[in-house]
DNA sequence: CTTCTTACA
DNA sequence: TGTAAGGA
């Protein structure tokens, strides 16, 4: 999907769905057209970012522990 | 009209 | 984070 409609159904504007992307939180692939394409993996990737952000973590920080979000089930073998 | 990037408030 | 500009 569009980033238009992503926006809509994660409830994050356009602006910070771009963002997120240039922090290196988020990389949907691409169009030819250029356009970005949200899918399932973003789907649930936003969701856990979304409930960091709102844990209240900088966006920096959520970066650097998301490899140990990724999984459904938490990933404490560090 | 929607999206893209860069840049400014 | 929002909005403006210029182009596709």
């Amino acid at each position: 999907m569009k980033i238009g409609e992503f926006s809509h159904r994660s409830g994050i504007s356009v602006r910070m769905l771009r963002y997120y992307e240039q922090e290196g939180l988020l990389q949907p692939n691409r169009r030819e057209s250029g356009y970005r394409d949200y899918g399932e993996a973003e789907e649930q990737l936003v969701r856990r970012i979304r409930m960091l952000s709102t844990a209240g973590l900088k966006l920096d920080t959520i970066k650097q522990l998301l490899p140990c979000v990724l999984s459904d089930r938490p990933d404490f073998r560090l």
